[in-house]
DNA sequence: AGAGTTTTCGAGACTGAGAATCAATTTCAA
DNA sequence: TTGAAATTGATTCTCAGTCTCGAAAACTCT
């Protein structure tokens, strides 16, 4: 069977992809390159569940199992990174040449904004190293309610949800 | 039955929890008095599973439902609060008259130290509201390696685990 | 291209934390 | 003491995610 290429995949993932395959003797297969491909072609932080739903309108036959396993191996190989929000889900996001920044989550909506702070990763490595921890790495999560979301709060007879 | 008072616990939080129950109708009870007097007699973080191992050695006959639901009680009334640090189990610790703190977990021997940061707290609230967010609560946590374990790893020659 | 080997596939069973259910028991105000 | 209401422990259920397994692909070597 002929694998049409995919659309609009950044090229330096998929090469990272396939070397990253190659190098352990992984294979290349029709469902992980549609998984692939259709995780790349979203944006944001995507939940596994979302991701079998967009991948079974490709392809209905693409089973969940095959779905976590393809994301694990894109976070083994750095190109997506997994996220453990409160809500129980793990949600992945794409992490190809994206360097370390933390997430601001609205309760209301579920909208996830992101932010980076350098004053904030120094104050927490001096902390850490006040104690006596050399950190790895660490998890910074702001909940509350976005812009939006607080206005329909105040404004609770305007439009539902 | 006659039940004899717990040994050591904080009067304050006996009191703040007998008011709690009382206020909404609920009932004081032996499994419930065990569970909470042995709670408050560990420090540190707690798992459930933990939690349950303790209250069976003085009471086998104790189910882990019932320390589920002891522990929400606790965490509802303020007296508890529920950790969800990385490797899926809920910690709880003693939240009676602490204020806010965050965590810094050792990722080799699972110990916690605690901390707190008024700058940081600062700079959350700054960078949220650049983003036209109201924050209600936050997670930081910072994961690593403590002294004690770091030592260890560079001489790995010495006492295992 | 064909054979042989290895990996992957999808379905469904399984796991572990935690919540819900339910009959039997306990609490507690009257 | 009584009895309505809450609680208990065992069990079942849920939910996210992993594991298993026979069948089906994908590479490798000729």
């Amino acid at each position: 069977m002929k694998r049409t290429a995919p659309k609009k995949i950044s090229t330096a993932a998929r090469e990272r992809l396939a070397s990253w395959i190659a190098a352990r003797g992984l294979k290349s297969t029709r469902q992980r390159d549609l998984i692939v491909d259709t995780f790349f072609s979203q944006t944001g932080h995507l939940s596994v569940d979302e991701l079998v739903e967009k991948a079974k309108q490709r392809d209905p036959s693409i089973g969940a199992a095959t779905v976590y396993r393809t994301m694990k191996i894109l976070t083994d190989a750095g190109l997506a990174s997994a996220r453990h929000f409160e809500g129980g889900q793990t949600r992945y996001e794409a992490a190809l040449d994206r360097h370390h920044h933390d997430h601001l989550i609205c309760t209301s909506c579920g909208n996830i904004a992101e932010f980076e702070n350098e004053r904030i990763e120094e104050l927490q490595d001096r902390v850490a190293e006040e104690h006596g921890f050399t950190v790895t790495h660490h998890k910074l999560e702001l909940y509350g309610l976005c812009a939006a979301c607080r206005q329909r709060q105040s404004n609770p007879n305007r439009q539902r949800q």
